[in-house]
RNA sequence: GGCGCGGUGGUAGAGUGGUUAUGCAGCGGAUUGCAAAUCCGUGAACAGCGGUUCGAAUCCGCUCCGCGCCUCCA
């Protein structure tokens, strides 16, 4: 089976064709760093992790782009709030989402480019949108003139008439038309601003993905993710600035949007009070578990973010971990991951089927181990970005949760002894108070083994 | 108002024009001193109404319900 990408674009799965098999590109919006990422913010991070590593097995090269936003105005406004430094912002934030989603077991994209370092190229393109008369300069702002573009909304699907029907919102004086969006804004003294033609200030939302996309991976690039919410307006005008400025047909082949995520059935949101950030919630939870409860769904459809889920998927895993540490002296084979997971993945990333196929593979595994099988479970692991931890790690804890292992293994001795003078009583309540501190027995037949509950 | 997405068993969640999804939970059994873990067996679904078809949960239409986006941050 090829590759098959659901694209926003023709709104139909595709067969993926890359521009140049020997060198594909693929640019992720990533985040604007002005607090701890949520997991909503999550969610794009990991689906397009897998992608990533679903490429590098297909294809000799790929360049995986994923900007860091550390200009806007919710930075800013976040600043005069706390009166806290916008760079000491920006770093502390960037580091701290680097953190989190590495506990996710996210891989860093190969470039990273920041806004603020790009401003030159920025300053470029949108002069260049200016010569080919698709933008204009008014009142030290410079505008994207939408009807320059006939093609406008292709990507969402919205004809201007429409839109300007349905709109909501005041429209500046300034627009020649409503539909105008901004490239280039003025500065006041207490914002960031750097100079340029048009006097000092700060690009708008979208240009900054136009050019630094262009930067690393040229013109026009396979394949372009992002939140579901990001089609409109954000991608459709960076399709408008890159074609135009470019003097382009395509920018990126292939748009590829994860859908939204909800909270306990109801719209994520600090008022609801059911806003969590991935910050807190390893607190609680292993970042795997986070990340395997989230590919449980196939990333377009909506998710409902749960405890319970969360929950239910870390004893998924434990299942996992509980067949390799039962077998923790097999061996695994150098394998590569079994077909139908892998066309299961290469059908627009559908994640719950290849996991129900790591199912599959589990229960016969557990049936009658063997390196072969092992050795595919892992494949397949990798893949996903699961079961990377050590395995008596992922029972015992990390050392942090304040548990004696030297006292829990005296107990175990104690509960063997008692067991083999059939002193059953005196057995059960070890049990019992070693429960009572979290930790739960398995006895097998090699012996007795822990971990925390 | 405009554009778009979705409604599958107790639950999460895939898929296909006619044949077991899978996980969790449940029930019965094996194993265990009792458990835990594991294994075996098992019930259960395709929002409603029409249409196409030999046959539709799967295609088409309508209805009902839920959700997202609608411009520089509501």
């Amino acid at each position: 089976m090829t590759l098959h990408i659901y694209n926003t674009l023709t709104r139909k799965k595709e067969i993926f064709t890359p521009i140049n098999p020997d060198q594909i590109g693929m640019y992720v919006c990533g985040p604007t760093v002005y607090d701890f990422a949520h997991i909503g913010n999550a969610r794009p991070v990991i689906v397009f992790d897998v992608l990533y590593r679903l490429l590098k097995t297909l294809y000799p090269n790929v360049t995986y782009v994923r900007n860091i936003t550390d200009v806007d105005d919710k930075i800013n406004a976040k600043s005069k709030e706390t009166g806290e430094d916008i760079r000491t912002i920006t770093e502390r934030t960037a580091k701290a989402f680097h953190e989190d989603m590495a506990a996710l077991n996210a891989g860093r994209p190969d470039i990273e480019p920041r806004a603020t370092e790009h401003i030159a190229e920025m300053i470029e393109m949108i002069e260049r949108l200016i010569e080919n008369g698709n933008a204009y300069a008014i009142d030290g702002h410079v505008l994207f003139h939408v009807p320059s573009m006939p093609e406008y909304g292709t990507l969402s699907g919205r004809n201007m008439d429409d839109m300007i029907a349905g709109a909501r919102v005041e429209v500046a004086s300034y627009k020649k038309d409503p539909a105008d969006f901004v490239l280039w804004k003025p500065s006041a003294d207490d914002v960031p601003g750097w100079d340029s033609p048009w006097g000092r200030g700060r690009p708008g939302w979208h240009i900054e993905c136009s050019a630094m996309s262009r930067k690393y991976l040229g013109d026009t690039f396979d394949i372009h993710g992002g939140g579901h919410d990001l089609i409109f307006p954000h991608h459709e005008n960076e399709i408008a600035q890159s074609c135009c400025a470019n003097n382009t047909e395509k920018y990126a082949n292939y748009w590829m949007h994860n859908g939204h995520l909800m909270v306990e059935g109801e719209k994520m949101s600090k008022s609801l009070g059911n806003f969590f950030t991935v910050h807190d919630l390893l607190e609680e939870v292993p970042g795997e578990a986070l990340r395997f409860y989230m590919l449980s769904a196939q990333y377009r459809s909506p998710f409902d973010f749960t405890k319970e889920g969360v929950k239910e998927a870390k004893a998924t895993l434990d299942r996992f971990y509980s067949a390799l540490r039962q077998t923790s002296d097999l061996e695994p084979a150098q394998v590569s991951a079994p077909d139908k997971f892998i066309d299961a993945l290469k059908d627009d990333l559908n994640t719950p089927l290849a996991i129900s196929h790591l199912h599959e593979s589990l229960s016969a595994f557990n049936k009658t181990p063997s390196a072969e099988l092992k050795g595919q479970i892992l494949a397949c692991a990798e893949i996903l970005g699961i079961l990377q931890q050590d395995v008596e790690g992922w029972f015992k804890g990390t050392g942090s949760s304040g548990v004696d292992e030297a006292e829990i293994e005296r107990m175990i001795a104690d509960r063997i002894a008692a067991k083999a003078g059939k002193d059953f009583a005196m057995a059960d309540k070890i049990r019992d108070d070693l429960v009572a501190m979290g930790v739960v027995l398995e006895d097998g037949p090699t012996g007795t083994t822990w971990k925390l509950k």
